[in-house]
DNA sequence: CTTCTGCCTAGACAGTTATCTAAACAACAG
DNA sequence: CTGTTGTTTAGATAACTGTCTAGGCAGAAG
């Protein structure tokens, strides 16, 4: 079992990605991509499931990306988006890790 | 597999947990807690482990906690603090279940 | 070239947040 | 009771964030 406390720096770029992910309306999106079969969804499609402006999509998309969550391609008019799987499953296990050690009361 | 696009109100719950995880000093206090054998951990430990004033780190706490992270009880003089596994790993749970859904391309 | 549609950038505004100091509360020791 | 230590609450302030409107750029179609 490995769960050292986390640096400084670690839980620094670990914090960017799960402050990303603390908005309802950018929750909604990365699950809208990650749902999607074929990995892609184009950006009037996620707009379309919000009562949100444009804009508004536009700038949470942002947000993931920047957080490295996921990325994008313009193809034509449109611009495509899918999930970074890696970033994810990082996230997810230091989540998973601190719950085992936490469970077993245990570590090192 | 089972990756659905959250409901709005899924989603609400699930981004206040992430929202709680968004910063360094909370992340950097969560794996100080989940790290220690037995569980538990005094907020005095705490508190010596940042530069930061008690009250900011009572605050911190308060908002890991307001998001069923973490829990806490009073005995005699110290406060003692742990994880709360559950509530982790369902956080957990989501994005790895998303990562993989993308890796693979598909979902349903 | 002009026009239309899709997407993003810029700027503004209201609401939220991270941090501090000061003060209060809780438990224990004289 | 009084003083000491550990922890939290209250209030203030500077910085950040989510949303909007207005406007700009990119590609496709006449």
């Amino acid at each position: 079992m490995v769960t050292e406390a986390l640096t400084e720096d670690a839980a620094a770029g670990l914090a960017r990605g799960f402050k990303a992910l603390g908005d309802p309306v950018r929750l909604r999106l990365l699950s809208l991509i990650a749902a999607r079969a074929g990995g892609e969804v184009c950006v009037c499609e996620l707009t379309d499931a919000f009562t949100l402006t444009g804009p508004t999509i536009s700038h949470h998309l942002k947000v993931l990306r920047e957080a490295g969550l996921i990325d994008c391609q313009r193809r034509g008019t449109w611009v495509y988006y899918w999930i970074v799987p890696a970033r994810l499953a990082a996230l997810s296990q230091l989540l998973d890790v601190s719950a085992a050690a936490a469970s077993t009361g245990s570590t090192r």
